[in-house]
DNA sequence: TCATGGATGTCAAAGCCCTGACATCAATGT
DNA sequence: ACATTGATGTCAGGGCTTTGACATCCATGA
């Protein structure tokens, strides 16, 4: 009556290179496909980063538009929509929270073109800052069992599988 | 004013050792983030599996769930919900919407604890059986660019960061 | 000059998902 | 027998996200 509960074994030893042939496809669990475990991973960060941003008052879109936003100021609605691989309509809800908290402030016009760019206030900032904080110190342990140098080849195939999809 | 674009460099080639000390933490720029990868990575199969299940009326949890019906007969609804990694309340929802299909069908009574098993109906079994070539299909584009034997250490890894941050 | 296409912002409706809360049921220990 | 604990199903409220649609603005080319 459980569901992926078994004890995922070989996960803290160094193993390159385990079954010369592992059967993608006709594989005799749905648990064992990439898009099962990418989708668990991805859960479990969300769920962390949820409870961790919810001391600090911020939701995980709110938390990636701030940081989108503290490295590239300016950004529009539409930039930031792309950027954390949501629809405009969702970026702009999530603005409009931020900008109610005012952590952020968006131009009324332009001189040019439609797209209006948003900044982080000083209060953005500061609630950016310490908010960080918990988001490393997960992503920390999320990677801590990783050996390190996997982690370049984890995120070539991580791209590798976006793009893949994407185009 | 575009956010991740960055033509993604080195994803078809097989390195498997390229830094010697990857710095994880202070790095310059999100998008080198794993968790960012991650969420960009499974936001692209998400959408992927969406436009491609909706030519089959399906929504992406509900296929997760005739899946796991489908190799494991009689789940709960909160089996189900821990095996599409979703809250029981949201489980509920979408086993509403696969009964209203006719795809399934839930007991409503049992002789021992609250868990009424669900199972798969003649239809539920034949939408599930095309509708899963759709969906192979995409998991095959999205890994042919990745080494075979790094497929192996791909499903690890995203185990041992899902067992960090669950645990 | 005008038309077309692409990109952007916005509104509306719907669905998905979450937290919080409550009641039910089985197993356990007192 | 009783209380406690844990798991389950369910309801209510709210937040997030999506698709569809529409209007605006710029760039391009006829």
């Amino acid at each position: 009556m459980s569901v992926g509960t078994e004890p995922s074994v070989c996960q803290n030893t160094d193993m390159e290179d385990r079954a010369p042939v592992p059967p993608p496809h006709p594989a005799k669990d749905v648990t064992e496909h990439v898009g099962y475990r990418l989708k668990q991973a991805s859960a479990a960060l969300r769920g962390a980063m949820d409870r961790a941003l919810r001391e600090h008052d911020l939701t995980v879109p709110q938390y990636s538009c701030l940081e989108l936003l503290d490295q590239q100021p300016g950004l529009s609605n539409a930039d930031l929509a792309r950027g954390t691989f949501v629809s405009r309509q969702s970026a702009n809800v999530v603005l409009r929270g931020l900008k109610d908290a005012g952590l952020i402030t968006q131009a009324t016009s332009t001189d040019h073109g439609r797209a209006l760019p948003v900044h982080l206030t000083a209060a953005g900032q500061q609630r950016l800052h310490t908010a960080r904080g918990a988001v490393y110190t997960i992503e920390e342990r999320m990677i801590k069992n990783i050996p390190a140098r996997r982690l370049t080849a984890l995120l070539a195939d991580l791209d590798a599988m976006t793009a893949a999809l994407d185009g």
